[in-house]
DNA sequence: TTATAGGATGAAAGCGCTGTCAATGCCGGC
DNA sequence: GCCGGCATTGACAGCGCTTTCATCCTATAA
């Protein structure tokens, strides 16, 4: 026979959540079942007036709060969505962030973001995390997940988004742009501009960041250039003060430097900033574009110029078609491979080449230091 | 006869994650029971190597990953920590958040994070969300709660650090430091300057954000100098590009401008970009100190006066007192409320006045736009 | 009046895991 | 050759909720 539940005197487990009021609770002191309790919070339109006052008044004077936990188990519907970012301080993925929030937080869905610190071992472990919670659905910002993680993400049966970059072979669903090509582009842009000397600094460089390097380099090639010397990659974190530091590191490379090519905008104002201090001028020595297009590239001085990326645009779309997936649930989205594109913000630091004001004094400024 | 369990054909209920392998499904594979199984996952050394083995194997073959929600119903124990922040943009809090996950995630915790963007109903809605998640602590950014969220906090029995500021009457523990005082000794910095037409310029002005404009006023008086006037507060989201128009604005109503104390640091750049676009040169001109000492403001040309407050060290000692709360269980630290104090950091955008030089140029130049 | 929807409520089972305690097998020691 | 003790393993109940299905009651039709 089974015992009658509760707890055995004497004889109880180390109880956690001591008092806490459950749904059982609620229901004796409103005079009902457990059921119609659990009713009346989720289909309030299914019971009584009456009974839902009670309920009501009984919720607020026990201070009752469901557990989720147990909810999610027993209807199997966890209403969050699991994310994967390679870092919580980068402002690209803070809008992204703050995109999705908007989106799913309305439609009552909790976004449980995990931070991979661009570590694929990283990310893989967050995967399995975001699995064991039963995320609804997956959005991870990037394409390069370890095979193991792949593996997981298909057996888990949930909607999969990689976003931020265009994938050869996407798990799922793939909403991106390309870095490469992005990278390209800037590149053209200066040398569009007449700059023959065009240099390219990059801090924290990961997938993306090394194929918009590529792009760089392409791109100089097919302009008959020599980019050798004129990069400097470091796996240091990104920063304004990096910025600074792997400028004036390039500055000693090639002193005669005329357009320089920011992995991303942080970069682009530390290098600015160091111009400044070193009387450089903007543009007219020196022609500076940075990567992703934040909120101060437009008010700094001189205005930055930089490549605006999607991002706002890539969480929304991501998050419009998990819903889309959730609802109708199992009615996949026609497109599955999505590319948005990017597009070259010109500002106030870039501008055309002109012969002779340049070169002398810059050079020795530069130098001076 | 309690039927037997599986799927009865032909009237399964919607089945939402299908096929996903579960303990017993792994522990039939192994040839053991599910207990084991669940034993050689948390406690291998339990078990014997063969099992184990057998066990490991049948796990890598199923790409069976733990349902996370059963295991945290059963033992009453679910590894997160609820956080709230008003804000996901704002580096302050990124950093912070940062700091908390690089406490807890080594740990074995999780870090869950709730956006209350500056409204205490939403804070409040964050709260319930975070208990209803069973979560083992909450570390909330602030002190100003509602009623209902107190009560939430304080029947929900487990820990609540709240930080950013100190407290009157702290819910349970409190780290934190006086933002008045902190917009005190800014202010006070900027007087002792030699400096008397002070304004402050502030945006998305929350409860401590409005502290520090105390903390600016009671200086302002204290040194019986008028600040009406002198103040623009504005409750729209804060950006560099807000600080420009507010420095604008601000030159408007008050062109013999001295100083000028921003309320963050985005302000702060924003004023000194606009400062750079009219020729107004700092500090000479004009003084501009900032809030929260981000890691840009060392590298800006020229570098940023600030604040420093000890965001990490308040996200670091929180973690800290949790862990051993939790550790401990119920071993409360003696010291439940701690003041980590600030630090004005002075650089090249404040100086003293000098006589003179300043007031002319600057004004005409001011007024000109 | 009696049959019959249809709305409101409740009883039972079970979601996938863990805590507890009992059962089993094997060791050396007497 | 039997027993205590240790190392392994398993059976059972239950975490707090939702789903399903049965029951009850009232209102309406016949």
């Amino acid at each position: 026979m089974p015992q009658r539940s509760g707890r055995i005197p004497g004889k109880s487990r180390p109880v956690k959540s001591v008092g806490r009021a459950k749904l059982s609770d609620v229901a004796a002191r409103a005079g009902v079942s457990a059921v119609t309790v659990s009713r009346a919070l989720r289909k309030p339109e299914m019971v009584s007036d009456d009974v839902r006052r009670r309920i009501d008044a009984a919720v607020r004077e026990l201070g009752y709060v469901p557990n989720y936990l147990a909810s999610a188990l027993a209807s199997s519907r966890t209403h969050i969505i699991g994310v994967v970012v390679p870092s919580l301080t980068n402002g690209v993925f803070v809008e992204y962030l703050k995109a999705l929030h908007d989106a799913f937080l309305p439609k009552g869905f909790q976004v449980l973001v995990l931070n991979s610190r661009y570590s694929q071992d990283e990310e893989e472990r967050a995967i399995a995390t975001l699995i064991g919670h039963h995320a609804e659905a997956m959005i991870l910002a990037g394409i390069d997940q370890t095979d193991r993680a792949r593996k997981l993400l298909e057996g888990s049966g949930v909607p999969v988004v990689q976003t931020m970059e265009l994938a050869e072979k996407p798990i799922d669903i793939n909403i991106g742009m390309s870095q490469r090509g992005a990278g390209y582009a800037a590149t053209r842009f200066l040398l569009d501009l007449g700059h023959r000397k065009v240099a390219h600094i990059a801090a924290r460089v990961d997938f993306r960041a090394r194929r918009r390097m590529e792009g760089y380099q392409k791109a100089m090639a097919d302009a008959g250039l020599d980019s050798d010397g004129m990069v400097i990659a470091n796996l240091m974190q990104s920063s304004v003060q990096r910025g600074a530091e792997l400028f004036t590191e390039m500055l000693a490379k090639a002193p005669n430097l005329e357009a320089l090519f920011c992995c991303n905008d942080d970069l682009a104002l530390g290098a600015l900033f160091e111009c400044q201090r070193r009387g450089i001028r903007v543009p007219e020595d020196l022609s500076i574009i940075g990567f992703n297009d934040l909120d101060y590239c437009a008010s700094a001085y001189p205005a930055l110029s930089s490549v605006a990326i999607p991002r706002y645009e890539m969480a929304r779309r991501a998050a419009e078609i998990v819903l889309e997936i959730i609802r109708g649930s199992g009615s996949r989205p026609k497109q599955t491979r999505i590319d948005l594109g990017f597009e070259i913000v010109a500002r106030d630091s870039t501008a055309r080449r002109t012969r002779g004001s340049a070169r002398g004094p810059r050079t020795t400024r530069a130098l001076a230091k």
